[in-house]
DNA sequence: CCGTCATTGCACCCATCGGTTCAGTGTCGT
DNA sequence: ACGACACTGAACCGATGGGTGCAATGACGG
């Protein structure tokens, strides 16, 4: 029954990092290029601790990498590249399909050709 | 940047539904047809009551559509496709990738070290 | 050296989560 | 009609999550 999943902990780590707008936010600032804790609160209107704690999350998700840079700390997008959980939904959405062209056709929406 | 994102709400429920390897095993489970509750229960030495939240949470996000049959609720695959998911990670891929052919090679021609 | 600044560690608060038990409720088979 | 069956509602539990404030720590700037 958990054969076809890559590890647990990793899809758990990073799905439920996604799972915050605050950190979906994060991930969008840094595509634009590196920033500190202090430049990713600011907009937010959050404590810097606060900041510290989404920016730790994402990182154990490796979505993130920091270093620490004289005061500041570095944050940029990491090395994780959701590849997993990418691969994850489209195996997800491989079953949808199947059930679609099944019995359940007549159901609902017709698609609009992703994947 | 922010235009990519549909309702936070709607993604906050889909990854968080998904950051559970339990109901990841449902979907998969209910990939293949559509299951009771205690069929979706017995193969996770769950209780009823714990799969019916699990189902529950699924069915918020869209992902699970429940119908009660006589004794049995019939739970199957919903209609959320994970369409909204999918292009929230693909958006961020993009960005990721616009930092490693921009900033990042950039950098690497300065500094030649790795970063 | 001293003051300021950016961050962090710690303790705490409250809400939610994953899970249970127990007592119903409604449905089916006979 | 009766009992077994499938589930559900409510109350509860320990753990985690998002957030705060406050007291260090460590790096600058002068």
């Amino acid at each position: 029954m958990v054969n076809h999943m890559v590890q647990h902990d990793t899809l758990d780590r990073i799905y439920s990092a996604l799972a915050d707008s605050t950190r979906r936010d994060i991930l969008t600032r840094l595509g634009e290029g590196p920033a500190s804790i202090g430049e990713l609160a600011e907009p937010h209107g959050m404590t810097l601790t606060g900041m510290t704690k989404h920016v730790r999350v994402l990182e154990d998700a490796g979505l993130v990498r920091t270093e620490k840079v004289g005061r500041f700390r570095q944050c940029r997008l990491g090395e994780e590249r959701l590849d997993d959980a990418m691969a994850w939904i489209s195996f997800y959405q491989r079953l949808w399909e199947r059930r679609l062209d099944g019995l359940e056709a007549y159901f609902t929406l017709q698609k609009g050709t992703d994947q």
